[in-house]
DNA sequence: ACAATAAAAAATGTGCACATTTGGCATGGG
DNA sequence: CCCATGCCAAATGTGCACATTTTTTATTGT
């Protein structure tokens, strides 16, 4: 076996650092307007800047972080705008991902939605919110999957993490979870083939979603402590800077 | 007026090579399959090699280029399926689409859509195929851009670059046309406020264009001087390399 | 002659030094 | 007192040299 390999060449870093701040974005530890200069993320992960560099571009591209030419990251601070904007493409994905299911929908994959609005309807009686919120989302993930097409799940995919940034600025603490009663209406106008009622009720659903919006616009504390943010995990190697 | 700068700093030049790989690319150029390596690129383009390097991954990022590491970009061969794929999301999201356009539409929209089917009927019956593949495309671009939504606008450009990319291989020659009949009668099902029925012919449309793509599988040519594809544009600096 | 192995050539990936740009701060004029 | 102008520090962007990986070529043994 031989030693890790401490100056050069280590593809495995690329990935450790994307996923680390794709996390903390996902988690909603990054609040919006942050902004991510290379030179400390490159003291925190004890990595060169390049390679910090390169994954803020990523993420640039990926949309998730706001780039600015010369002027470097910023975690994005989306305008309600933005956000309902976000969930209106979510919207009409869904409505277009129904008009398909109802073509080919039968016993099989009705079962498994019911199988997974079981899930949902535990976890709400015993009033696990975190498993609430998880089981929420993947509804309809779960929608899309059952299409068997890699592009609109991955079209889905991006909205989602977009979305779930937003949430965490705009949300009411945690309260978004889809009444699982919405997604049971929409399996059963499926299972009746009635494409304008599941429709309908899709949209309902979300309308009710994007309803609960607020605008808290707390302009204050662009400012943040990346070492703080970062620190649950150990530098991958060992030059991390105390201070 | 100061002289162009030959060695740093010209941001310009980025967007130019970007464009320039992307022109070819979308006009069918580069053949599927090619390797685009950094260092004839370099040459070819007179500018530095990380230039190319970073346009290059970019690409890869939009998913136009295929990636793989330590082996540089290709052309992306996309399988049958792969198409079938991308024009299944199309057909989703435009169903989608249609379905919110169904509940917002109004005399002012009605009148922009029978200008466009003006239009293309005009180019088909002066028989000028260029025009009429153009507009026939722009058709469904109008859809969507009639939501206001650049988020669903983005994500069917991308749908359309990537097809647009796999017609060249896969449709007989430049006679994907949509039949602006067709297109019509999209129109007319929404004048009636008839979802279901414009999503039925929305979809019929589309089948009729996936069902003219045509397999060609030729394995050969893998190669191609890549010089030659790029003649028409003069090096941005003086720096190209004869042979 | 063929296959396997090794060496060489070419292409990709990375750190570093330096160029360029931006933002803040002090200074001076209105 | 406020705004404009010009330096200075800090952050981003780029070319280059070198490390690593892949691919091609040459060689040798069976």
């Amino acid at each position: 076996m031989r030693a890790q390999r401490i100056g050069k060449a280590n593809p495995a870093e690329d990935e450790a650092v994307y996923q680390a701040i794709l996390r903390a974005l996902l988690e909603g530890k990054l609040k919006a307007g942050t902004k991510l200069a290379e030179t400390p993320l490159a003291s925190i992960f004890g990595v060169s800047r390049e390679r910090i560099r390169k994954v803020l571009h990523r993420l640039g591209a990926e949309r998730r972080l706001e780039m600015i030419p010369n002027r470097g990251a910023r975690v994005p601070r989306p305008t309600l705008e933005d956000v309902r904007r976000v969930y209106e493409a979510h919207r009409v994905l869904e409505a277009g991902v129904l008009s398909q299911l109802s073509l080919r929908i039968d016993e099989v994959l009705l079962a498994r939605l019911d199988a997974h609005l079981a899930e949902e309807r535990t976890a709400a009686q015993r009033g696990d919110r975190a498993a609430s919120v998880r089981l929420s989302g993947a509804f309809h993930v779960h929608l899309v999957d059952a299409l068997g097409n890699p592009e609109l799940s991955r079209m889905l995919g991006d909205l989602l993490s977009r979305s779930s940034v937003m949430v965490s600025v705009y949300e009411p603490a945690a309260q978004s979870i889809c009444a699982v009663d919405e997604h049971g209406a929409i399996v059963a106008a499926l299972r009746d083939r009635d494409l304008l009622r599941a429709i309908a009720v899709s949209r309902e659903h979300f309308l009710h979603v994007e309803g609960r919006l607020r605008l808290d616009e707390d302009e204050a504390a662009p400012t943040q402590d990346l070492a703080a943010v970062f620190a649950g995990r150990r530098p991958l190697r060992g030059k991390l800077r105390s201070a």
